[in-house]
RNA sequence: GGGUCGGUGGCAGAGCGGUCAAAUGCAUGAGACUGUAAAUCUCACGCCUCACGGCUACGUAGGUUCGAAUCCUACCCGGCCCA
């Protein structure tokens, strides 16, 4: 269920609160992915230690393997993770991308379903939208997302359109099959579905409307949509946002760099998810706060008074690979909340990144989901007393 | 002392007359990463130059050849075997 607390009036930014089966939490939100089950390189005990509130999933790298059998019979994601948090499971959508559309030899696409080959072994594995919302009742996943196709972003109109048509006809079959599970589980999930569409926003609007007509707990944004240099283009976004109704869910999926998410934010989007934190992490690049940054947890009274703007080089990043840091005895992280990355200096987390170490994985990792933790924080702050 | 094999760029290690500034791996330097086929990928990596190009280089010194990392001679150094 979602219940929105307030509603700015400088944005169409909105606080609000989902309640799932596994507890409330405050949008907006942001979502490490933990495609696998796990948030690479840290444990459930390392995201509970941050503050990390829910996480991200996914149904086709779960039933891959470990298989649905085994987690079935642990009780399923919650408890095989040691997680007891709201989890959101990811449809495979993405994968009809990832996969096949950017490599035909792993897979086809039909109308009726999409045939993977498993990256794993080469295992030949069909998912329906069916399966799929099967597949996430039984992960016991407490966000459902419908099964959609998500084309590459340089794609003909013609074939966008394609792929409009066929997300909204597996998000029909996934509904059917979600009241099915529903009698079955008596669960109810939240629901969401996956807007399409490209950079057409005429299109957008037609696969928002025919959405819509289903019936849904919320409205995904799919393929992030970028520009001829890859930057992101805002107005498909904010164009987007406004055609799904206030009382639903915004989920833009893959949603993305800090800048990009106070944008969003500021759209109307709720909750996000995006691998950059951890994955740039994993290869060494940190995200820090700016020192005088003006985008401030607004109890602080010098810059309450700050008129609220997007603000804009509110962080740095660093690669911790760099040769400058060698003798950079400096704690990783002055202001962290957690020891390790206060007491370890850049130089020792350099050395660990240059002789493989995970544990440099796992500190920049946590570094950088604290980061995005604060930052959806001093988001939630802005809103609430007003300033964005 | 005799015999034998070998000495190549930061390291390991190809190359054995021209297409060699020299494969490949590692190391090093930088960059990328957006619903995770990602502890991955890309680029650079003798010196000078933005570049064209030039210069110096395959233990050292000579030599053969139009041309040598590659062939010959001597020397230096190392491994192994014999005394």
């Amino acid at each position: 269920m979602f219940r929105i607390i307030k509603k700015s009036k400088k944005s169409k930014a909105r606080l609000g609160v989902i309640k799932t089966a596994h507890g409330e939490i405050q949008t907006p939100f942001f979502m490490p992915d933990a495609t696998r089950g796990v948030v690479k390189a840290v444990s459930s005990q390392d995201l509970r230690q941050i503050g990390v509130a829910e996480a991200v999933i996914n149904t086709y790298h779960l039933y891959l393997q470990p298989g649905l059998k085994l987690i079935t019979k642990t009780g399923g994601a919650h408890s095989f993770m040691n997680w007891n948090k709201p989890l959101l499971s990811d449809s495979g959508g993405y994968q009809v991308y990832s996969l096949i559309h950017k490599n035909h030899r792993l897979g086809k696409i039909t109308d009726d379903k999409v045939i993977f080959h498993s990256p794993l072994d080469g295992a030949k594995h069909e998912l329906t939208p069916e399966r799929s919302i099967q597949i996430q009742f039984a992960l016991g996943t407490d966000m459902i997302v419908c099964l959609d196709d998500c084309p590459p972003h340089d794609v003909s109109s013609a074939a966008m359109a394609k792929s409009v048509e066929r997300t909204v006809l597996w998000a029909k079959r996934c509904k059917l099959e979600y009241e099915k599970q529903n009698k079955k589980y008596k669960r109810r999930p939240l629901l969401f579905a996956v807007i399409q569409g490209g950079t057409d926003l005429a299109l957008r609007k037609i696969c928002a409307d025919a959405l819509m007509d289903i019936g849904f707990d919320g409205y995904g944004f799919g393929a992030r949509p970028v520009d001829g240099e890859g930057k992101f283009i805002g107005e498909i976004l904010a164009g987007t946002a406004e055609m799904i109704p206030g009382n639903a869910v915004r989920f833009g999926l893959g949603i993305g760099l800090p800048e990009d998410i106070v944008r969003c934010v500021t759209m109307g989007w709720d909750i996000f998810d995006c691998v950059i934190p951890t994955r740039e992490g994993r290869h060494g690049r940190l995200f820090l706060w700016k020192r005088n940054s003006k985008f401030q947890i607004t109890n602080n009274k010098q810059i309450s008074n700050h008129k609220f703007q997007i603000p804009k080089n509110f962080y740095d990043t660093i690669n911790i690979n760099n040769a400058k840091f060698a003798k950079d005895f400096k704690p990783i992280n002055a202001v962290s909340k957690l020891p390790e990355l206060r007491e370890y200096s850049r130089a020792y987390l350099r050395h660990l990144f240059k002789i493989g170490e995970p544990l440099g994985q796992r500190l920049a990792s946590l570094n950088n989901l604290e980061f995005y933790l604060n930052l959806m924080e001093k988001i939630r702050q802005n809103i609430k007393l007003g300033k964005i």
